[in-house]
RNA sequence: GGCGCAUUCGUCUAGGGGUUAGGACGCCGGCCUCUCACGCCGGUAACAGGGGUUCGAAUCCCCUAUGCGCUACCA
């Protein structure tokens, strides 16, 4: 039997990086057992219904870089994909539930059964529906169910025990004592959950369940359909959650969760699924950066961790780091463009001297500004680098020099050495002075770019040319 | 409350009867150096607690604690 697992996510508007992280898990797993990849949305709920969900998702999945080979735009044999446009197969197999009495009919009210619980929660005893249909005579059932709404349960068996092997968790087990009759058909007709997904799964020949820990306690419904319809179920694994920092499901209110923010934010791609795959999986190795084809090669549902992950942004942005210096100088400089939101002419210089600088693309910008901002602006260090004691003095200096230089009437260095030119001036004039390091570099930088950090000063000077480095010294001398 | 799952440095993790408990992020120090970075070198820091089993337990077993998840006509 072939490999064939599937990511299922509700259409809410974004994917979620634990969506992801569970997406990725399926896919990788698909990819190196030669199997498929299958997408399927759950849209059971129609109170929750997001225009433009589907194409979000989509294009996230795309970004990452996870390919479909079955689902609502990539097609497939064993569709529809969308659970909506399957209610017909559902109302069937219910019925059939029904027929051989593992389902009934439930008349009780949405009112009856939060009174319900409200005195269970008040007895300090467990909330579960009472059975209060589930002996009705079938016939009886049905014709009332002809003019009043009802809904269907699964009758979970009175007592027993289910055990049952999780790829991850190895042997897990319940007693049914403690199960409830869960809902499986819902008064719109719609199906939950429970009822979806087991049909899904079976008739899209799914080997392999891959997906969050909170679905665990949903396991003994699920095996009981499967027992239920006299079908085999698939193996399971069920992953452990991503955290926020205080140990609780990893939520919007605590973080970035969409993936679609992390693109914006400037990570890439890679360096996400990098990071994501590592939260909660990891190989005998001590590699930390991994490309997709050597996770592929090295992912194992066995190896995948027990407990739960806090999400770290500060080792993504390393992680993030890593691939940025990876990329070659072209990709780099690709990679950047949409960070841009003017039309600067970024060169390849410009790239090459920022390369290794940034943890984050959209940093870029920040760094490059100068070379497009005229007249230039001053941050609070470079004011402070400016007003300095020796600054005025390095300024009038090199001033000096570059109007020698630059005098036509004299012998001045070729603009391709203009950096190297001014790189040995300045460490002369530092001599003159005692002084290096930050203490001879930052006035210099600050008149120059208005920062005292930056590219280096071979590229500034070289983009710029010294005239302008000149009106740039003397404004700044000016200013002071 | 009930049920389930989990627990190695702050974080992600390797290891799994005898190890100086390894790596990475972060942090701290140093080197390199035109700034900032990068890179390199070094340092800080962990087996939740208690009982067993054993010559020996972080590792196997039991209990406790703590955390998290689920407990909907949500997924």
């Amino acid at each position: 039997m072939s490999t064939r697992v599937r990511f299922a996510p509700s259409p809410t508007g974004f994917l979620h990086v634990g969506g992801l992280r569970t997406a990725l898990y399926n896919w990788l797993f698909a990819r190196q057992q030669g199997g498929s990849f299958i997408l399927r949305i759950e849209d059971t709920d129609q109170s929750r219904r997001k225009e433009g969900a589907l194409e979000n998702l989509l294009e996230a999945l795309e970004w990452a870089g996870l390919d479909v080979d079955e689902g609502p735009q990539a097609g497939g044999k064993l569709g529809p994909y969308v659970q909506s446009e399957r209610l017909e197969i559902y109302h069937r197999h219910v019925q059939q539930l029904l027929d051989d009495g593992h389902a009934y009919r439930c008349f009780c009210t949405p009112e009856r059964l939060e009174q319900l619980r409200d005195r269970q929660r008040k007895m300090g005893v467990a909330s579960r529906y009472d059975r209060h249909c589930r002996n009705l005579p079938p016939g009886d059932a049905e014709a009332r169910a002809a003019d009043e709404t009802s809904i269907i349960r699964l009758a979970v068996p009175e007592s027993g025990r289910i055990v049952f092997e999780d790829i991850v968790r190895r042997k897990v087990a319940f007693d049914l004592e403690t199960v409830d009759d869960q809902v499986l058909l819902k008064g719109d007709g719609f199906p939950t959950y429970h009822l979806a997904n087991v049909v899904d799964d079976h008739l899209m020949q799914v080997s392999h369940v891959i997906r969050g820990e909170e679905w665990l306690p949903s396991m003994p419904k699920h095996l009981l359909l499967y027992q239920a319809f006299g079908w085999e179920p698939p193996r399971f694994a069920h992953l452990p959650l991503l955290l926020n920092k205080d140990r609780s499901k990893l939520s919007k209110r605590q973080g970035t969760v969409a993936v679609e923010e992390y693109r914006t934010q400037g990570i890439l791609p890679g360096a996400l699924i990098n990071f994501i795959a590592l939260m909660g999986w990891h190989d005998q190795s001590d590699q930390d950066i991994f490309g997709v084809e050597e996770l592929v090669q090295a992912f194992s549902l066995e190896r995948v961790q027990k407990s739960g992950a806090i999400f770290d942004t500060e080792k993504l942005h390393w992680i993030n780091g890593q691939h940025i210096r990876r990329l070659s100088l072209p990709e780099f400089r690709e990679a950047i463009q949409p960070y841009f939101d003017t039309q600067w002419d970024v060169t390849e210089a410009m790239a090459a001297a920022v390369h290794t600088k940034v943890s984050l693309l959209s940093d870029v910008p920040d760094l490059l500004a100068f070379f497009f901002e005229d007249p230039v602006v001053y941050d609070d260090d470079a004011r402070e680098a400016l007003t300095g004691a020796e600054a005025a003095g390095i300024l009038s200096m090199l001033l000096a020099k570059l109007d020698e230089s630059t005098d036509p009437s004299r012998a001045g260095p070729s603009t391709d050495l203009s950096g190297e030119w001014f790189m040995s001036t300045v460490k002369a004039i530092g001599e003159d002075f005692g002084l290096k390091g930050r203490e001879l570099w930052h006035p210099i930088r600050a008149a120059i770019a208005g920062r005292v950090v930056g590219p280096d000063m071979i590229t500034i000077v070289e983009t710029f040319g010294l005239e302008k480095c000149r009106e740039r010294i003397r404004a700044a001398l000016a200013a002071a």
